[in-house]
DNA sequence: GAAGTGATATCCT
DNA sequence: GGATATCACTTCG
């Protein structure tokens, strides 16, 4: 558990790069595979979840409520469950494509609105984020402080502060419209 | 505030 | 093998 923490705590402030559009990562959640009663992979291995059990640095990508993709990377050793989700980017490249894919409205402030802005698929389920067309690199930036809070959007665990997002950041994700 | 969407997992026949 | 309950969200009212 404390793996995928840290994984996901530095992950914060990287780059996601997909062809000519990027967006550094401003928020993520932990999702663990043992105890943690809101992760997918917590009722075992099956056949949607095995990348999660699988060697990290993969994606993780889902359909969920029947529209939307949301990018997981795995973060845990190969026979552990442990992944991290990307809430929210601030868009750093190919902007204008992104606004054309999202027509135009907020870009990546949410799992299944950065997927689209970027372009990111089922396609990508199982990729190697190393290498490959879509990737994770690294960022030399400024300084950022790192704020910590429960996870938003589940029904289970929600007390668990597994949430970890850049302080500060107006790219953030936002419970819908309120 | 509520509905809609489709894949998955868990029943039930 | 088939049906339905669930879901880590977004959009529209």
């Amino acid at each position: 558990m404390r793996d995928t923490v840290e994984v996901g705590r530095s992950l914060l402030g990287k780059v996601l790069v997909h062809g000519a559009t990027a967006g550094r990562i401003v928020e993520v959640e932990a999702y663990l595979g043992e105890g943690d009663a809101a992760a997918h992979s917590a009722r075992g291995l099956t056949p949607r979840t095995r990348v999660i059990f699988g060697a990290p640095g993969h994606a993780y990508v889902y359909l969920i409520y029947g529209m939307y993709e949301c990018l997981n990377i795995v973060a845990e050793p190969e026979g552990k469950a442990g992944c991290v989700l990307l809430r929210a980017l601030e868009p750093v490249a190919g902007i204008d494509v992104m606004k054309k894919r999202r027509g135009n409205k907020d870009l990546c402030g949410g799992p299944g609105k950065l997927t689209q802005a970027l372009g990111v698929t089922r396609d990508h389920y199982g990729a190697d984020l190393t290498r490959g067309e879509l990737r994770v690199e690294e960022w030399v930036g400024e300084d950022f402080d790192i704020g910590v809070s429960p996870r938003i959007g589940i029904s289970a665990s929600k007390d668990s502060p597994l949430r970890f997002f850049i302080k500060g950041n107006s790219y953030l994700s936002r419970v819908s419209g309120k």
